[in-house]
DNA sequence: GCCGTTTTCGGCCCGACTGTTTTCAGTCG
């Protein structure tokens, strides 16, 4: 089931927003409902399962929004939302979601020209009925034409993180319908691809019909587009398409494999039966000549018969892994059990939403052997970092990490995510930086810089002998900005002649360094290192996301510096530093 | 609207960039 967190931390985020566009509220309190809203999604606990007394406990949940999440609990609204929803124009809101538009600018479009989809705008610019707006002039018209485009390039396509939840939730409701002899999601998502299209859901049963039932009647099902006795396609309430097939049991091997594609990994494995004399469909491997099926129950069956071991899903693109795996030289490929450690965390210090104690009793409960906190440092300056207040933090983590109690056997170290200059440099210099554990540097501004620049600033900041992870090397965020550019292959050089580690980022609207681009860095033997740069307990879980991405990348354990016993891992910090 | 080793008021997210503005508003991180 899932939990309620995330539909009020919504509630609340829409209560900004409206509040921001009514201009019904001074900037500290639309603030506050902010911050309230990422405490909620990131809390450890189930807010449908507190009490009121629990829920004013939840950091930034005070009297007026603790009120407002135990009415949405009871009533399931808000009166408050509601009123200001009736206040603004239709629309003013998804004209929001434009990189680039902002709430002042959405709320003069909807009123002067009425447009209230992103559709209608994009209409109403290319009619040119903004021409004469005050405050719209032709650069910013294009500037919009063109936030609509980046939104469009991911239209239908959602997060991996919203996917999984969508998919884990209709797989756990189906394995529970008589009859269904195994579920699990399959395509794109099974493969970890770092956005999702549709999502795949297989399962197997004698007779399709129950659970075919069950899928068009569920709650999550907003809209059905088709069924029939072997496939289920439907809506959910968000617009996320879902697939359901359903299918012998004797053949669940060959039809997952199929389903989990990629169609180019399947062409590709097709061939190879062709030539030995088989067919590879959903329904099993056949001789070709007499159509006699051969296996068809497991995936490693149907590999092994084409002389194929398993190859792993996160592979599976016809980048060269079918031919790697006739020669048995497939990678071992990196698992989130090897990883022992984390590099990159935050905590309510800057923009964390859990106190640091809260933070390293959970990274103690991931198992991890060691666990570094590295709040932002003074250069971002929204984040309010002072060197007296990081030099504070750092006894107060010495301090935590003698209480064996709270950290079991976990090494506590104490790091920061430094900010990189338009130039190259960083916050402090060489004599302070020398003092932490740890260091993480990446780009906050300047997006836009040139490709030659950007590359300047990158490798300068490899060549910092205290800067050992570059965090979110590409900057990029999913559907809203496009990665910084530079000359990638300059800047992994410079990363492995240094030692310094290219990160593989968590977050679902980052995943940053991408798959391909994990793949270019491995050519010039660069080290990684897979964070979750968590922001509350919650974002710990999104490890897995990070695991599929360097999956998916061909990388091993041994290529990530946070599998590395500690030891390992200083002396590769040791190294770097004069 | 939330928070508190200053506990019921006063502080909290501010600086940079962009475009259209002639002195600044909107957006972003």
């Amino acid at each position: 089931m899932a939990r309620r967190n995330d539909a009020v931390a919504a509630l609340l985020e829409e209560y900004a927003d409206l509040l921001v566009i009514t201009g019904g509220g001074d900037a500290f309190k639309i603030r506050s409902y902010e911050k309230a809203a990422r405490s909620v999604a990131g809390f450890h606990d189930d807010v449908s399962t507190m009490d009121a007394a629990a829920i004013g406990k939840i950091p930034q949940v005070g009297k007026s929004i603790g009120a407002k999440i135990i009415e949405y609990l009871t009533t399931g609204k808000i009166a408050a939302l509601e009123k200001l929803r009736e206040q603004i124009p239709p629309g003013a809101r998804t004209l929001i979601e434009i990189p680039g538009l902002g709430p002042k600018k959405a709320v003069t479009l909807s009123r002067e020209l009425g447009v209230s989809s992103i559709d209608e705008l994009s209409a109403a610019i290319a009619a040119g009925r903004l021409d004469g707006l005050p405050g719209f002039g032709a650069k910013t018209a294009e500037n919009i034409l063109h936030g609509i485009e980046l939104l469009r390039r991911n239209e239908g396509r959602v997060l991996i993180d919203t996917a999984t939840r969508v998919a884990e939730e209709i797989v756990a409701h189906l394995s529970g319908v008589p009859g269904c002899v195994a579920c699990t999601f399959a395509g794109s998502l099974r493969r970890s691809r770092d956005t999702i299209g549709d999502v795949d859901i297989l399962a197997a049963a004698t007779d399709s019909e129950p659970l075919m039932e069950a899928f068009r009647s569920a709650p999550y099902a907003f809209e059905i587009i088709g069924s029939g006795p072997t496939k289920t396609s439907l809506r959910t309430r968000q617009g996320l398409q879902v697939d359901l097939r359903v299918v012998q049991p004797e053949v669940w091997g060959a039809a997952l494999q199929y389903f989990t594609g990629s169609r180019e990994h399947n062409i590709r494995v097709r061939e190879i039966a062709v030539h030995k004399g088989l067919k590879l469909s959903e329904y099993g491997l056949f001789d070709a000549a007499s159509g006699e099926l051969i296996v068809a129950a497991t995936e490693e069956e149907v590999y092994e018969r084409l002389g194929l071991p398993w190859i792993p899903p996160p592979l599976r693109e016809d980048r060269g892994e079918v031919k790697a795996a006739l020669k048995g030289e497939l990678p071992e490929l990196v698992r989130i059990s090897d990883l022992r450690g984390d590099l990159h965390s935050h905590t309510d210090l800057t923009d964390g939403v859990a106190p640091l104690r809260t933070m390293v009793a959970a990274a103690r409960k991931r198992g991890l052997a060691y666990f570094a906190i590295t709040d932002h440092a003074p250069n971002l300056t929204m984040q309010r970092m002072t060197t007296e207040k990081m030099l504070a933090q750092r006894e107060e983590v010495r301090a935590l990490a003698a209480e064996t109690d709270v950290v079991g056997d976990m090494v506590l170290l104490h790091g920061s995510e430094l900010n990189i200059d338009p130039d190259g440099a960083v916050d402090w210099d060489g004599d302070f930086l020398a003092g932490f554990d740890v260091l993480v540097a990446s780009v906050h501004s300047h997006f836009g810089l040139p490709a030659d620049e950007q590359t300047r600033r990158l490798v300068r900041a490899c060549e910092n002998a205290y800067v050992n992870v570059i965090g979110h090397p590409r900057a990029r965020s999913i559907g809203k900005r496009e990665p910084i550019d530079a000359d990638w292959d300059a800047v992994f050089e410079a990363a492995a002649a240094t030692g310094t580690a290219m990160e593989i980022n968590c977050f679902p609207d980052r995943l940053d360094l991408s798959d391909d681009m994990v793949l270019r860095a491995r050519r010039h033997g660069v080290r990684f290192a897979i964070d979750t740069d968590c922001h509350s307990v919650r974002n710990m879980e999104n490890i897995r996301y990070g695991v599929g991405t360097a999956q998916r990348g061909w990388v091993t354990a041994d290529e990530v510096i946070n599998t590395w016993p500690l030891d390992r891992l200083r002396a590769f910090i040791a190294a770097k530093r004069p």
